[in-house]
DNA sequence: GCCAACGTTGGC
DNA sequence: GCCAACGTTGGC
């Protein structure tokens, strides 16, 4: 699972790590988002592909404490709020496709912040790729909120018909369409479903 | 806390 | 390169 690191960070997209070689160290790099894993190859293919041309991305994290290897994962909204400039480094991803995405990532592009693994999953607001806090959402909308428009969307071909948050059901960084962003984000003028 | 889904590892 | 075993994610 993703984890931000409580303090300041350049640019998500800048990070260049050393490519390949599985490792079993579990420290989390002070500097870079340590991915372990990927082969070259997989790499290869895996960045040509996908929507790396997006601009939209949702970016998930968990907003209750858990402990993994002696240490507490929990980063909330609030947590990314009461960094120095709001900003966090974006690290403790390991899946090599969340890695591929976080480097297509570039600056001042749009984020969904994602709380997961918790009592109420749901978008809870609005980062820049930095990663800085913008706003929070109006309101809070829910997975189950969601999870209805998709199901709903998947018959109509409406805008969530194949959300990745769905389709590609434990991928941590995931991209949107420009249709899948700008529908959410008109979900925080209607009343909870 | 349970467990389904699914990603990763490693023997063959 | 297959695939069974294993580990992790994350909803419920």
């Amino acid at each position: 699972m993703p984890r931000p690191r409580k303090r300041l960070a350049g640019a998500a997209g800048s990070d260049k790590g050393p490519a390949g070689k599985r490792t079993k160290a579990k420290s989390i790099g002070e500097a870079s988002a340590k991915v372990e894993n990927a082969s070259p190859q997989k790499i290869a293919a895996s960045e040509n592909d996908e929507k790396s041309l997006s601009s939209y991305w949702l970016m998930k994290s968990e907003p209750e404490s858990r402990i993994e290897k002696g240490v507490d994962v929990k980063f909330s909204i609030e947590d990314l709020k009461a960094q120095p400039r709001q900003t966090a480094c974006w690290d403790g991803v390991r899946n090599y496709q969340a890695r591929n995405f976080l480097r297509a990532m570039r600056l001042e592009e749009k984020a969904f912040f994602y709380h997961s693994n918790c009592k109420e999953p749901g978008i809870a607001g609005l980062m820049k790729v930095d990663v800085q806090f913008v706003r929070m959402m109006k309101r809070f909308i829910p997975l189950a909120e969601l999870k209805t428009y998709h199901q709903a969307h998947k018959a109509s071909g409406g805008p969530l018909k194949s959300m990745a948050l769905f389709t590609r059901q434990r991928l941590s960084i995931q991209p949107l369409t420009q249709e899948e962003f700008d529908f959410v984000l008109s979900l925080e003028e209607k009343e909870p479903s």
